[in-house]
RNA sequence: GAGCCGGUAGCUCAGUCGGUAGAGCAACGGCCUUUUAAGCCGUGGGUCGCGGGUUCGAGUCCCGCCCGGCUCACCA
C-alpha cells in the first residue's frame, strides 16, 4: 500500500509537482469557520424528531441512526432502542446535542407522539453560509469519490469541515488529479465558498485545490479509530488524527495550563525558572536521575522538586513565584506514575497556610469554570463536588476516627504501630522507619474513603522536613494535602524559616537515610545560609498538573495526560 | 520486581478439537455530479510479536524472550 503511494510521489516529481510544496494562505482554522455558523444548543434541550431512518450502525454503546425528512434534511440519532431497520419511519424524543460539530439527538428513545421535522430544528441551529468565500487547509480523512464529483472531509485540531469537489466547477484536469494522486493522510489547502448540501451539513465547494503534503501511510480505521494503546502512545500523532477524545484530553490540559497561568498573574505571582540540572537532589521524598556533566566533571541530578531553589527566590525579595515545570523521579512506573511528570509550585511571602486553603479553592473554582464549565464533575463513578468551602479533617483526627488511636500512640508508640501495620496487612513492616510507617498507615486507612476534595491538615512533623512547626503544636507541622479522588492532588505548607529548626529537619533526614529510607532528603547548605540572610514568613504549595487533568479529563490513566509517556524502547526486529 | 491478560492484513477484529489464514474498513481496477460508516461489480494483500520444542502437521499445545495492559509492591 505504502508502494502505490510512493509510486503516486514519483510521478507527482515526474511531472514537475512539488508534493511538498512551501506554504498556503489559510483564512481561518476549520472549528472556528464552524462556529460562525453553527451555534451550540442549550444544556438539556430536548427534541422531538420524525423521520425515515436512512442507516442505522452499531456503535460502542447502542447505536447510531441517521434520519431524515421529506425534504432528505438529515440528523443523527445516538440510541439504545433494538431492531431499528432502514427505512422505517420513526419519531424520536432526546437531547439536542453536537457530536463532533453534527447537530445530533442523544439518548433518544422511540416516541408515539408527534415529532418536529428536522429541518426546523436545524434551521435553528445551523446557518446558511450564504457563498462565503474561504481557504482552509488540514488532513484529508475522509473520501467519497462520485465519478464526476468527490466528497471528503479535511481536519485540523479545532475540527472537521466537509470538501465537495465538482467537474463543473473545478474543472475536469482537476478533480481527475484528485482521483489519480490525492489520498486519505494528505494534507491539503482548498478554496471556494461555503454552502450546505442537501442533508444540511456545512460544505466548501471548492474552486481550487493544492496538495500541501503527501502521506505515504494509511490511516487507522475511520470507525473505529486506533485502539491499540501501545501504538496510541508510541505514535502519538497518529492518536491525535484518529481519536477525538485524545485531541479533546490535550485541548484541555493546554486550556487548564493557560487559565492556570492568568491566575496567578491575576494575583501578583511571577513566573520564573528554576534549574532541572541541580547538584544536590532535594525538596522532596523520591530517588533521582543521576547525570554527568563532562566539562564541570560533576554529577548532577534531574530536579526531583523545585521547592529550594524557589524559597532561594523568596529570601531574594520576589514575593510571589510560582514555576510550572517537569520533575523526575526515578521510580516505577504505573497507571498513575511517570517518570517526569508537571507540577505547579507556587510561593507567597506573608501569606501562611490559611491563607492557602482559601487561594486553593478560589484557583479551583477558577480553573473549573474556565474549563469544564462547572463545579460538578464527574469522574468515573462519583460526581465530584468542588463548590467551596471544600471538606477539612485534621491529620490525627482523620486517623483515630478510622483507627481509635490518638497522635501519641501514632508518634511514641513505634512497636504499637508497627502491630496495627501488620493487622492492617501492610508488606514489609519490619523494614520501615517510623515515619514511613505512619505515612503507609494513614494511606491505607484514611485516604481510601477521602473522594470529595478534602484538605487534611496539620500533619505529623516527621513527615514534612520543610513545613513549619505548628504554632499550637510541636509534634505537628502547619501543612495540608488536597486530596480528591484518592489522588494528592495538592501540598502545601507554611514553611519552615527558621535556618536552626531546618537544619535540624535535615540531620534527622540523614538519620532516616542512613536507616535506609531511600528517599530521604539531601542536606542543601546553601539553602540554610540562604535562610539565615532571612526568609519572611512564607507559604508554598505544589499542585499535580498530570492529576489534576486526569480528574477533569475524567481518567484512570496518566498516560493518556501526558502527550509522549515513557515506553519502553522499541525492539528493532532484525 | 511478582501475578494475571493480551500481541493474527495498514486499521478494527474473528479463527472451533492441532488439519488449506478469514471478515469489515483501507488499498487497487471499473460505474456513479449533493455524498457522508456512500452504494454497486471485480482484484490484490499475512515473518499469526520473536526464538526454540512436541507433532506426520502448530495461529492453536509446551518452554524461553520482547513489548503492552491490569493488579500488587515503591514515589505524586
Amino acid at each position: 500500500m505504502e508502494e502505490v503511494r510512493f509510486k503516486k510521489l514519483q510521478e507527482l516529481k515526474e511531472k514537475g509537482i512539488n508534493p511538498y510544496p512551501y506554504r498556503f494562505e489559510v483564512t481561518d482554522f476549520i472549528g472556528n469557520i464552524r462556529k460562525q455558523y453553527e451555534e451550540e444548543p442549550p444544556e438539556n434541550y430536548i427534541v422531538r424528531v420524525t423521520g425515515v431512518a436512512k442507516r442505522v450502525s452499531r456503535t460502542d454503546k447502542g447505536y447510531m441512526v441517521r434520519l431524515a425528512d421529506e425534504k432528505g434534511i438529515e440528523i443523527l440519532v445516538f440510541t439504545n432502542e433494538e431492531g431499528l431497520k432502514p427505512k422505517e419511519k420513526y419519531t424520536f424524543e432526546g437531547v439536542l446535542k453536537r457530536v463532533e460539530g453534527k447537530l445530533s439527538v442523544v439518548d433518544a428513545k422511540l416516541t408515539q407522539e408527534e415529532g418536529e421535522e428536522i429541518s426546523k430544528i436545524k434551521e435553528q441551529f445551523d446557518y446558511d453560509p450564504h457563498n462565503r468565500p474561504v481557504s482552509l487547509a488540514g488532513r484529508l480523512v475522509s473520501m467519497r469519490t462520485m465519478g464526476k464529483a468527490i466528497f471528503g472531509h479535511i481536519q485540523d485540531l479545532t475540527g472537521k469541515i466537509q470538501i465537495y469537489l465538482k467537474k463543473d466547477i473545478v474543472g475536469e484536469e482537476k478533480l481527475k488529479f484528485f482521483n489519480d494522486y490525492i489520498d486519505v493522510g494528505d494534507i491539503v489547502g482548498v478554496r471556494g465558498k461555503l454552502f450546505r448540501t442537501n442533508t444540511g451539513e456545512l460544505t466548501v465547494e471548492v474552486e481550487d485545490y493544492e496538495l500541501l503534503a503527501k502521506s505515504l501511510h494509511p490511516l487507522p480505521e475511520k470507525w473505529h479509530g486506533l485502539k491499540d494503546i501501545e501504538v496510541r502512545y508510541r505514535q502519538r500523532y497518529l492518536d491525535l488524527i484518529a481519536n477525538p477524545e485524545a485531541r479533546r484530553i490535550f485541548m484541555l490540559r493546554t486550556k487548564l495550563i493557560s487559565e492556570m497561568r492568568k491566575f496567578f498573574e491575576m494575583h501578583g505571582f511571577i513566573e520564573v525558572e528554576t534549574p532541572i540540572l541541580q547538584p544536590i537532589a532535594s525538596g522532596a521524598n523520591a530517588r533521582p536521575f543521576v547525570t554527568y556533566h563532562n566539562f564541570l566533571e560533576t554529577e548532577l541530578y534531574l530536579r526531583i522538586a523545585p521547592e529550594l531553589y524557589l524559597k532561594r527566590l523568596i529570601v531574594g525579595g520576589f514575593p510571589r513565584v510560582y514555576e510550572i515545570g517537569k520533575n523526575f523521579r526515578n521510580e516505577s512506573v504505573d497507571r498513575t506514575h511517570n517518570p517526569e511528570f508537571t507540577m505547579v509550585e507556587f510561593y507567597a511571602a506573608y501569606w501562611d497556610y490559611h491563607d492557602l486553603i482559601k487561594f486553593t479553592e478560589d484557583m479551583f473554582v477558577y480553573l473549573l469554570e474556565k474549563t469544564l464549565g462547572t463545579l460538578k464533575v464527574k469522574y468515573g463513578e462519583w460526581e465530584l463536588d468542588f463548590t467551596p468551602p471544600f471538606k477539612k479533617v485534621r491529620y490525627f483526627d482523620l486517623l483515630k476516627e478510622k483507627t481509635g488511636k490518638d497522635k501519641d500512640f501514632f508518634l511514641h508508640d513505634f512497636e504499637g504501630l508497627k502491630k496495627l501495620a501488620k493487622e492492617l496487612e501492610i508488606p514489609d513492616v519490619d523494614r520501615m522507619t517510623h515515619a514511613k510507617l505512619l505515612d503507609k498507615v494513614f494511606e491505607r486507612v484514611a485516604e481510601e474513603e477521602l473522594i470529595q476534595p478534602t484538605f487534611v491538615l496539620d500533619f505529623p512533623k516527621l513527615l514534612s522536613p520543610l513545613a513549619k512547626t505548628h504554632r499550637e503544636d510541636p509534634e505537628l507541622v502547619e501543612r495540608f494535602e488536597l486530596i480528591v479522588a484518592r489522588y494528592e492532588v495538592a501540598n502545601a505548607y507554611t514553611e519552615l524559616n527558621d535556618p536552626f529548626d531546618q537544619k535540624e529537619r535535615f540531620l534527622q533526614q540523614l538519620k532516616e537515610k542512613q536507616m535506609g529510607d531511600e528517599e530521604a532528603m539531601d542536606m542543601d547548605e546553601d539553602f540554610i545560609r540562604a535562610l539565615e540572610y532571612g526568609m519572611p514568613p512564607t507559604a508554598g504549595e505544589g499542585i499535580g498538573i498530570d492529576r489534576l487533568v486526569m480528574i477533569l479529563a475524567n481518567t484512570d490513566s496518566i498516560r493518556e495526560v501526558i502527550l509522549f509517556p515513557q515506553l519502553k524502547p522499541e525492539k528493532k526486529s532484525s
